[in-house]
DNA sequence: GCAAAAGTGTTGGGCCTACACCCATGC
DNA sequence: GCATGGGTGTAGGCCCAACACTTTTGC
């Protein structure tokens, strides 16, 4: 098989976000060149010759919205002959989460004209397929949440157990049972209450605050742990 | 980005068997050409301009050993920058089985010099970095078994119930509770018993034959099945 | 003192595990 | 008739869902 094959190899990344006063968002860019100019589409581009796919991921997303993930997994492969307009183009999606401490801060440049989180429940049009594989996200998103604790990359570093409450709440669109829930997580054993409180926001008691223990969550993941929910 | 990246692209796959005296097996090729001319690997190669790598991979594994599968679904990709010596290729790892009723049919054939089924206990050395594709597949196997009923792929369209007992005892590694076991399996509704006695094999009572019922399956999917071995 | 959020236990039912004997067939 | 694999029921324990009131704080 010697034929030039002509295929070049992008590298998507769909990066979540979560704040309590507006929920789940995903990290999109506006394209600054055709095709699909003006539009909203993941951050994303071409692979370096002599980088991997992940650095590859990392350098855009630093590139096109200034914005450094706090997680990072493989999502998908797309390669449909007929996905990009310009030639055949295989795009390897990477699913990534940032601590909502990181949320703010975007900074548009390179290939984007600007940079935004947007609502997953409210979505602009998107160019390519990317409907397609923000989909599959959302999805992983999901389901990846009920059966291991990744919600918690999501969260701060130290944060109130109602923030937990509330994102898992919000993410599964149904309300939870705050007594069974505390006890199914707190059961696991990979938080730690710290001798802290959260900061009042202006009514109601404030709540304790908690940290993720990632070492104690491996070695149960090692285990074979079962979360769900 | 307007420079040629020159990276290529390939599919490689992990196809799975499996047959009750055997075990579960997995199809590998001997390479006919450098790099790694007469080491063992996965069947795959480069894709072709206009085709999806699904059918890459289909074609792949009819050209190269004669197999057609039953299930395929994408694993990961690999595209670490060194993991081909002649230059930067990247690979789309799909996961596949073959119905047991097809495990014999093999005849090697375009780059491949031979091509066998391998017990997973007992692998050659593999070319590239396809040791550690496979490794990622066979866990794949093992966790995708205990939550949703893909074991099933792996067998005849018409089987006994002791070949999905033995199926999953011997991939899991440890015995398995049969009472127990039947009751689980048919509770989900999935499978349907057929007025038909397996073939006698020479001593004890035969069994009855049964058939998955992937309409019901796919159903329950739907409604967010819970499977756990 | 009142509004808002945090924190906390018990019970009933369903599900899962553990466990052993009889049945049909081939030789 | 014996060796081999097929087929079946039950009881106890554990876990999970359902459920509401008291506490702390800001205003």
């Amino acid at each position: 098989m010697k034929t030039t094959q002509n295929i070049d190899v992008t590298v998507d990344a769909i990066v979540f976000g979560y704040n309590k006063e507006i929920g789940v968002t995903v990290l999109l860019i506006k394209r600054k060149n055709d095709p699909f100019k003006g539009q909203w589409a993941l951050p994303g581009g071409f692979v370096e010759p002599t980088e991997s796919l992940e650095l590859a991921v990392a350098r855009e997303l630093k590139e096109e919205t200034g914005v450094k993930i706090n997680y990072l997994e493989q999502l998908y492969t797309f390669g449909q002959p007929d996905r990009d307009p310009r030639k055949r183009i295989i795009s390897v999606a990477y699913f990534g989460i940032v601590k909502s401490s990181q949320f703010k801060k975007l900074k548009a440049a390179d290939d984007a004209e600007d940079a935004e989180w947007f609502k997953i429940k409210h979505l602009p049009a998107l160019a390519f397929d990317h409907q397609k594989i923000l989909k599959m996200a959302i999805d992983r998103l999901r389901s990846k949440m009920i059966y291991q604790p990744i919600g918690f990359e999501l969260l701060d570093k130290k944060f109130p157990f109602s923030d937990l409450e509330h994102l898992y709440s919000t993410l599964l669109g149904r309300p939870i049972d705050r007594r069974n829930f505390r006890k199914k997580v707190m059961g696991l054993g990979i938080l730690e209450e710290l001798d802290e409180k959260a900061p009042s926001l202006g009514a109601g008691r404030p709540g304790n605050l908690f940290q993720f223990n990632k070492a104690t969550y491996n070695q149960l993941v090692k285990e074979g742990m079962h979360f769900e929910i």
